[in-house]
DNA sequence: AGATCATTGATCAATTTGCTCAAAATGCTG
DNA sequence: CAGCATTTTGAGCAAATTGATCAATGATCT
């Protein structure tokens, strides 16, 4: 099985839909909900899993659960073309909880979680002392609204 | 119960820490991997619950299963005190997957996730012709590094 | 038609759940 | 400290769920 190229058809699709809003939904109801065999939803919640198109399962939090969390969303700007070697570093970062490519007026956008203002300061120095990047603006993110 | 003030002692946080590690794990292994009775892991499970702590269980899906999907982060300014007007004409926008406020060049950070990119621009024009809005900056996230 | 694979419905043992109960442990208040 | 309330524990039980297998059926493709 090419793991990389699975693509999930409508019914894997539905048995995720019903997943992400009840996680903890056994194969049974599962398998009413849908109008199909339990065994059926069995096979390809294992296919899926297998594949990697699911990861796991997992629990949702009252967002204030974390609460000394610290958040921020950084903005980075590189210089020249040196894009791929700023990424691995910044990849190495822990507290980069996730980065993605932008087109805007920057060309990197950092999800940041630190533990403390400490941590989270420590981090800000690492990325702005990594060669190839330009620029930075960061927004702490306060209360949700 | 006062649902809006139950603070989890270190017991429920450890079965937090472990359901977000395995969202299906049997209340039968929890009470095991935590050395404490299955009763009290349900009594705990169901607090969380009721309390509003735990908001439900879901499965984590690979990123790029919803592919279709355009996500971007907006930085949003705010023109004197409408913030609260503001937020509350943002809130009504679907697209608009979580909202903070910020404290750096901006006044609001938002995350939209739209279904298409005709929806991603009905959004944008949605939000800057809110009163109140003096300035955004948009970034498209492309591919997650 | 023939071959291959998925689905179905069925069965089975093992596990898990939801629930109750009494005893023990714990925490709090006066 | 004594008394009270709450929580935890271990136990037990019926019902539900799981994981596995099997043969029959259905679907797809050449």
């Amino acid at each position: 099985m090419d793991v990389a190229k699975y693509i999930p058809d409508d019914l894997d699709r539905r048995i995720i839909a019903h997943l992400r809003a009840d996680g903890r939904a056994s194969l049974s109801r599962l398998s009413q909900a849908l109008g199909v065999a339990r065994g059926t939803v069995q096979n390809r919640l294992d296919r899926l899993m297998e594949t990697g198109t699911l990861l796991g399962f997992t629990v949702r939090v009252r967002e204030d659960y974390d609460a000394q969390s610290v958040r921020a969303v950084m903005m980075i700007e590189v210089v020249g073309k040196s894009t791929t070697q700023v990424i691995r570093r910044l990849r190495g970062i822990a507290e980069i909880y996730s980065l993605h490519t932008t087109n805007g007026n920057w060309d990197l956008v950092a999800n940041i979680r630190a533990s403390s203002l400490s941590d989270f300061d420590r981090v800000l120095r690492e990325v702005r002392m990594i060669d190839g990047v330009s620029n930075s603006e960061t927004s702490l993110l306060l209360s949700s609204v």
